[in-house]
DNA sequence: CCAGCCCCCTGTCGGC
DNA sequence: TGCCGACAGGGGGCTG
């Protein structure tokens, strides 16, 4: 479910609403959530902390409690919703951690419980494998020529690993190639410089616009406040198979690209050497 | 290196 | 109506 820019909105959210506070009370209820350490553990170590801040990396919600930090990722449909002190909204069969707070309570909900907790002295091994921000500095266009130039896979599934750049999932992909132009199957290392330059304005551009709408609304995103998001109307092709493309007015095609739903105009992103 | 499969879960939707 | 498979915004692991 969340993508970059909704983890960004979520954090946004949060941070006046937590920082400073202090955990009182930890409860596990469904223990696969916590990922490190054991979740006994997790909630000893946790209670008595308190926030100093909150940053996102990726997908990442980072908690600063030093010394320690605390990791959520909330994989497809992990969820907070922040409880002010004397409301009893928002309990539910799929809140599985519960946070008392020194004001309130902030609930970790997942209907499909694939989101992890992670509970470290040093956020940097749970992290290190990600490429880098999309909207950071060090996010060049020289850095995703050479990244793409390595790899022979087919550009989608690239961009789904968080290697060359971190924070994407399904949607912003299918929306970043179709603002470049460029069909999900095409090789990496086919790109050329034009059309490498239009991948990487088209990636910005697209995070860029998801963060200011605050994040794109399918069925499950809610931030903490249990708000939807505001990008839904904005996409151009995830979700509209069979609509008309914005830009040719041919219809939107669905496909399936290393088991994942794919959508995109197969007059705009061509794929060379095919018939579609 | 990479495609393709499995798994982790629950809910919803479309077809028969 | 009811059942049943496919699919859903993520990612780790394994095989060949």
């Amino acid at each position: 479910m969340p993508e970059l820019p909704e983890v960004e909105t979520i954090v946004r959210r949060l941070r006046p609403l937590l920082s400073g506070q202090r955990v009182t009370s930890v409860a596990v209820r469904w223990p696969r959530i916590i990922d490190r350490p054991a979740p006994d553990r997790f909630a000893r170590e946790l209670v008595g902390r308190a926030i100093q801040g909150i940053e996102r990396r990726s997908k990442f919600l980072v908690f600063d409690l030093a010394p320690l930090s605390l990791l959520v990722h909330l994989r497809m449909t992990g969820q907070f919703r922040y409880r002010p002190p004397g409301s009893t909204l928002a309990d539910d069969r799929h809140v599985h951690v519960v946070l008392g707070l020194s004001q309130g309570t902030l609930l970790y909900r997942d209907l499909r419980k694939f989101g992890r907790l992670y509970l470290v002295a040093d956020p940097a091994p749970v992290l290190s494998n990600l490429g880098p921000e999309p909207l950071g500095n060090a996010f060049t266009l020289n850095h995703l020529q050479k990244a793409l130039w390595r790899r022979r896979r087919a550009i989608k599934p690239l961009l789904m690993e968080q290697t060359v750049v971190a924070g994407l999932g399904n949607i912003y992909v299918d929306e970043s190639l179709w603002l470049a132009g460029i069909h999900p199957l095409r090789r990496a290392h086919t790109l050329d410089r034009s059309e490498t330059a239009r991948l990487y304005g088209a990636i910005r551009q697209v995070v860029a616009q998801a963060i200011a709408n605050m994040g794109t609304t399918l069925r499950d995103y809610r931030d903490p406040h249990n708000r939807p998001g505001n990008n839904q109307t904005a996409l151009a092709v995830y979700g509209r198979r069979d609509a008309p493309c914005r830009r040719c007015g041919q219809p939107v095609l669905k496909t399936t690209v290393n088991s994942r739903g794919t959508h995109y105009c197969p007059r705009c992103q061509p794929l060379p050497g095919a018939t579609s």
